[in-house]
DNA sequence: GATGAATGAGAGTTCATTCAT
DNA sequence: TATGAATGAACTCTCATTCAT
């Protein structure tokens, strides 16, 4: 990839994230990008397309999150890690999450939460725990992490350690 | 109000609802409504202040939800009510909720949610209850209602009295 | 119509006949028009609406030449008739005339000559005339026709009149 | 000639052919060809040369076709071959002359008809057969010639072998 | 109050062409 | 010879908005 085409990509990204797709004007993420505005269609074909690409580089980072839980096989560390999830993420990762929910409201598109893969392991593992209900108390359990995920990105949690802990208390003692 | 101001505005409603504030041209609102593009101009000066007028119109709806909990004395009943309000909001209100949230995250704007006013009063239910932190506990759960919320927006809750019971019982019981 | 209206079919008229549809801008339509490039689109909707309406146009004003053949009955009024044709076009009607072959051969569109209709009208006063092959005499002249039209719209031929009235003669005499 | 350039040659002849010269991009032809875009630019500086190229080398095809005539002495056989030659061009060069003749209409060009530099020989061949009027005679021959090559260019004559008897019949007889 | 003509700015996209490799 | 990255101008078309009627 060379240099023009990251650049593209990576001021495509910022302003998306900021702005939303459709208010994004192509010429403005060539302006930022500091290359011509062709560029763009040459390298992706269209605006669209361009935004795909850059969702795939980004669910593709977030990959490297999940494995972490997939193999885990006490249940207490599944709802751990599961729960500290959110609070995990880089400063990237995190922007690309904004980024991601942002476009769902936008399109309309169902938030393919990368939270959805561990939906069986969570139930599970609330089974093995004893719970009453498990199916139902995963529900909420995602609910809870949507919720404390929205916020997260929209940087209305102040102390995100004291709440990590606090639900870990909540969910483990 | 004329008859032709009130389908501007629930045209404009439905279209920012289902495609988002900037991917809704004046001319789609205009002739979803069937008056000439013209006549949004008259009634509103442009396009954002039509905008404001729905959200507003909104709001005013959505304040009869409030004073059922406002004058609520009882800690009990207190968080009995801020978890139903989700459920038992109107297929209308529910509708402008899903507008709201969906421009919040277009606007990047701090998605003024309607629960936010019951804050304190929720606080100092769970401290009347005696629990452990009851900031902690109200932002958890405020936490978890804008999750479920979220949810419920996008269809994604099948049984919805489910989870309301479900949630009640935790909280209550 | 309004005058810019107007002005926009004129001057795309123009600019189609001589330079062709598709190496024709809308802004130099525009221009030539001395109206704003949106209204182009605000009245046709988009560039190859508003080559139809200009077809659309020239036909009507075509079918004048029409009446005039069919009702003769006189097979030789009726061949005298055709082979003047392509003489008696108003200059304005043969720049009409260019336009239509030009587009033709740019599209690829069966030339629908105006002459056409006329073809049994002439097959049948050469059965009356009692040739050999009224069929194949029909197509011959109608093939000369168009040779004969297409060097008139490229202003090939220098005395029209000699040539019409060689042609009367031939056919005629 | 390299493969390369013969593949953009032929490629470019194509779509010029079926699409017109300016509705016609590089891209396509690179596409088409096989080839980087750039190669054409390469080979021929500019998109009108290459057309020049293709337009050159089809004049040379095409000229094999007059010798034949020209030292043709037998007046009624320069008649005989001058009708024919519409009918004898192979498929390719048949090609051909609708790309030129396309063209001519697309660029206002004269139509440079192959068949302009036999107008004196068939005038003598006339005068000698001692017709009436021998300029205006052969004037409606070629109007006559360029009328069947239109139509056999757009494939609109079903029977050619019978046009060119029934005319051969008619001038000849 | 309501229309429809009109606009200028800007949208996404394609163009012929250049140039370093 | 051949490529592919890169460009700036031009393309068709849509936008929010104004204004005379």
């Amino acid at each position: 990839m060379t240099e023009k085409k990251r650049n593209i990509i990576d001021a495509a990204a910022q302003l998306f994230s900021s702005n939303g797709f459709s208010a994004t004007s192509t010429s403005k993420i060539a302006e930022k990008a500091g290359v011509s505005e062709g560029l763009i269609f040459r390298h992706f074909g269209n605006k669209s397309a361009l935004l795909d690409t850059i969702l795939a580089e980004g669910e593709q980072r977030l990959k490297s999150y999940y494995s972490d839980i997939v193999f885990e096989s006490d249940p207490r560390e599944v709802l751990r890690k599961i729960i500290e999830l959110p609070f995990v993420l880089t400063a990237e990762d995190l922007e690309f999450c904004r980024l991601q929910t942002k476009l769902a409201w936008e399109m309309n598109a169902t938030n393919s939460s990368h939270l959805k893969p561990h939906f069986l392991k969570v139930e599970l593992a609330f089974k093995k725990l004893g719970v009453d209900n498990p199916k139902m108390e995963t529900d909420v359990l995602f609910y809870l992490i949507e919720g404390i995920n929205a916020a997260l990105l929209n940087a209305k949690i102040e102390d995100a350690d004291a709440v990590k802990a606090f639900l870990i208390n909540k969910y483990l003692s």
